[in-house]
DNA sequence: GAGCACTGC
């Protein structure tokens, strides 16, 4: 373990803090292994900053605030929780004596929700802001607005990389940029001569000969994902156990991915037996969120999976991209930690310079931005304006009318962009906004204990394990045991199965016996714990049924659905099974075949079905749909007649087309197909590169 | 015959 003395950052203190004194807003631009994280909060504490008011520090994801809080309370001497502690989602370890508070940025944004001002703290660090997430990048619009306010009693620190320093200073008003060197080793840089033909096949090559020829030190190699990860497994198998016994050391190969059970997961984390290396294949789950002790060699192949939205179809898809040069430098670093150490890139250097962004796309250029806006919106701020609210990288104007519309069609905002009530009520619920509406009219449908449910079980995504075998997966149903939503979708079911759970109360046994992943299910009980409480406030009925007492009759609950979702709406197409999405361009949608909604006596799927996402993949399916019907259906069309982006905006956007809208007359007729997935140019090039990421494979 | 990078309130 680093002590204090060792680190970098230590001899920086003085220039830190006069910097610091004298700037409002300061960017520290801390390479890896700087201290940044456990010192930067201390130097500001030892100097009186948290004298008055508690330091925060964000951090972009749960363990890291855990893992860093519990560091500094150690270094410091004081219990976890007193001087020191961490404020996540279910879990504030904080108290009135705590002075350096650690939290997801998640977290710092909802306690912004209620003291916009947040005059708890005299300083905000935000940490990791390079990564550049949705939630880091909100923070920073709010931080520039909050230092200009509080000049006299609030310093805003914000942590970069390299790359990225000049612009965040730049947005900041040219605040200076700190610059404190890492505690890396160095790590020498070996580019491939050319693009592989295969990346699985160079990964293998090259991952055997350094197996065959380097000295000991453990490998790691990124891969895109699960499939190609467990492909390069066995094929790294096969190899080393061909290779002759005696002529090297041993080898044990481990793949490392989110969808890996805990158990596994943690076997990174043991020593490996004595003269044995070990060879890590993950994801890009190693390159930020688990760090593996022992690695001396990389190979990186440049690329990555990443999600992004489409505004104009309200379509996500899952794409190979090209990293940044940020993120190559990243994973070269995990070479460097224990001692020097070498990066194998699998594409040439004029790749790394010309192809490569500098930085990643941050996330709010790639994700649905209704529940930001309505975030916005709902702080109220007079000196701010949404569509031109101050964003270190601005999302595209389509984006952000997109969210006005989706926003519009489900009443959170009126006719001219402004919040409406149920809006203002929405925003404090931790939800997507489909769902926090579908909580508010289930309200007066009587039905929140149900909805209640639904909205848990889909914040948890995962709880359906995926098949454990290759035969297994032949199964439509991963257990035949489970309740199948009496055909009427998915929402129905996940409602039934949460139900069947909480009637063996909470029986983790039960979980495992029916293909349930046990912590998702938990999950699922703390969401729905704190969504039951922030409705209490204006629930109208009960929060939950007796147990046992369920209702069997979901009519109400897939009317709420119906207006939650208004914008995640599909019909179905005259003379097969196929969808129609209602508002976006008319998209050609089929229901996502792990989906248990079934077909009537003549095979036809419900005329009207919501769905709680659309991911193409590559092909577009609706994943998680419900049936609902027409007459429900019918105010929604009627309100996207109405629609008027113009005024939306506040009177600055551009004019829509009208035709651009996908709103059929009702009674319903037959669509011609007109259109398929769009096709702009984000969508070429990401289908260009994992043409030519997968053509590598064969 | 479908497929799932990673986070977070």
């Amino acid at each position: 373990m680093d002590s204090m003395a060792t680190l970098p950052i230590v001899q920086y203190e003085e220039k830190i803090i006069e910097t610091v004194e004298r700037n409002p807003v300061v960017v520290v631009i801390g390479e890896t292994g700087s201290g940044k994280s456990t010192q930067l909060s201390q130097m500001l504490y030892r100097r009186g900053y948290a004298d008055s008011a508690r330091i925060a520090i964000t951090q972009p994801r749960r363990v890291a605030a855990v893992t860093v809080a519990r560091r500094v309370a150690q270094e410091l001497g004081v219990q976890l929780g007193e001087e020191v502690g961490y404020a996540i989602r279910f879990e504030d370890r904080t108290s009135h004596r705590t002075r350096i508070k650690y939290l997801t940025d998640g977290v710092l944004l909802r306690e912004s929700l209620v003291n916009p001002e947040l005059n708890e703290y005299s300083v905000i660090i935000l940490d990791e802001a390079h990564e550049r997430s949705l939630n880091t990048d909100i923070l920073m619009g709010l931080m520039k607005r909050l230092a200009k306010i509080r000049t006299s009693n609030l310093k805003v620190l914000i942590t970069s990389a390299t790359l990225d320093g000049d612009k965040v200073s730049n947005f900041f008003r040219d605040c200076p940029v700190l610059t404190i060197p890492g505690k890396l080793y160095p790590v020498e840089i070996l580019y491939s001569k050319e693009r592989p033909s295969s990346y699985l096949e160079s990964s293998l090559k090259t991952a055997i000969d350094i197996h065959v020829r380097e000295p000991e030190g453990d490998v790691l190699i990124f891969m895109t994902g699960q499939d190609d990860i467990e492909k390069l497994v066995s094929k790294l198998e096969d190899k080393v156990r061909s290779l002759e016994e005696g002529s090297c050391m041993d080898a044990i190969i481990l793949p490392l991915h989110g969808s890996l059970p805990p158990e596994l997961q943690v076997r990174v984390f043991s020593p490996p037996p004595p003269s044995c290396r070990r060879i890590i294949v993950a994801t890009n789950i190693a390159e930020t969120s688990l760090t593996v002790d022992g690695v001396v060699y990389v190979i990186d192949s440049g690329y990555v999976k990443q999600r992004q939205y489409n505004p104009s179809t309200g379509m996500y898809s899952l794409d190979i991209v090209q990293i940044s040069k940020v993120q190559a430098n990243q994973r070269a670093g995990r070479a460097g930690r224990t001692r020097p150490g070498k990066c194998y890139r699998l594409y040439p250097s004029q790749v790394y310079n010309d192809e490569f962004l500098d930085v990643t796309v941050p996330e709010i250029q790639r994700s649905s931005l209704a529940g930001s806006v309505l975030y916005l919106k709902s702080l109220d701020l007079p000196d701010i304006d949404i569509l031109k609210f101050d964003f270190l990288d601005p999302p595209s104007s389509e984006s952000l009318q997109d969210a006005l519309k989706q926003l519009y069609l489900i009443d959170a905002i009126d006719e001219n962009g402004a919040i409406t009530s149920i809006g203002q009520k929405m925003a404090e619920l931790p939800l997507e906004p489909s769902l926090s509406r579908t909580l508010m009219e289930a309200n007066d449908y009587g039905c929140i204990p149900e909805a209640l449910t639904v909205a848990a079980m889909l914040s948890a995504e995962t709880t359906l394990l995926p098949g454990r075998s290759k035969t297994e997966k032949k199964r439509k149903h991963p257990e035949p045991n489970l309740p199948d939503g009496f055909g009427l979708g998915d929402h129905i079911q996940l409602l039934q199965i949460f139900e069947c759970w909480d009637q063996t109360d909470y029986d983790i046994g039960w979980c495992k016996d029916n293909g349930l992943q046990v912590r998702g299910m938990l999950f699922v009980r703390d969401v729905r714990k704190q969504l039951s409480q922030i409705m209490q406030k204006i629930a109208k009925g009960p929060l939950d049924r007796r147990r046992g007492e369920s209702r069997q009759d979901y009519r109400n609950l897939r009317k709420a659905l119906c207006v939650g979702y208004a914008n995640q709406l599909a019909e179905r197409k005259m003379h097969h099974n196929g969808y129609r999405t209602l508002g976006f361009q008319g998209q050609v949608v089929q229901v996502h075949p792990s989906s248990v909604l079934k077909a009537d006596d003549l095979g036809k799927f419900p005329d009207y079905v919501v769905y709680h996402e659309l991911i193409a993949t590559p092909r577009p399916y609706m994943r998680n749909v419900c049936s609902v019907e027409m007459r429900w259906v019918v105010p929604v069309i009627n309100k996207l007649k109405t629609l008027d982006v113009y005024k939306l905006s506040g009177g600055t956007g551009p004019v829509e087309e009208e035709n651009e809208r996908n709103i059929p007359d009702l009674p319903k007729k037959n669509f011609e197909v007109t259109a398929g997935v769009d096709d702009s140019e984000s969508r070429i090039q990401a289908a260009r590169e994992r043409f030519l990421a997968r053509k590598g494979k064969k």
